[in-house]
DNA sequence: CTGGTGACCATTA
DNA sequence: TTAATGGCCACCA
């Protein structure tokens, strides 16, 4: 069955999938981009909500600070990895969103 | 219903 | 630069 929560957490899926590959987002502006402005907390739980079966580009969403949300954890380790692999340069733990930020 | 938690954010100190 | 604070809201005990 299908709720009016599923739809929401549908739309912020469907906007994180349009990330290209090499550029990046952030949680409250994916909020925005899908009509849910202030509701940051929101992505960030349609995406742990996600299996991996999803296939979502979950590592080119980072929080507003250019840096991962994730603390000391292999998902930490990995999205970096992926990101550096796509061709998103790091300066330290910071990624350069002035060069990597997408919009739709 | 209440309170705690969280892959967040902007502001303030 | 890091921490604390208040705001946001779904989910769970």
């Amino acid at each position: 069955m299908v709720s009016d929560k599923d739809t929401v957490y549908g739309i912020i899926r469907e906007t994180i999938r349009q990330i290209p590959r090499g550029k990046v987002s952030t949680y409250g502006e994916i909020a925005k981009f899908s009509g849910f402005i202030g509701r940051a907390r929101m992505v960030g739980y349609a995406l742990r909500n996600s299996p991996t079966g999803m296939k979502l580009p979950w590592h080119r969403v980072v929080n507003s600070q250019g840096k991962i949300s994730f603390r000391r954890s292999r998902h930490h380790a990995m999205q970096k990895t992926l990101l550096v692999k796509e061709g998103v340069t790091f300066k330290g733990e910071k990624i350069n969103l002035a060069k990597h930020r997408w919009r739709p």
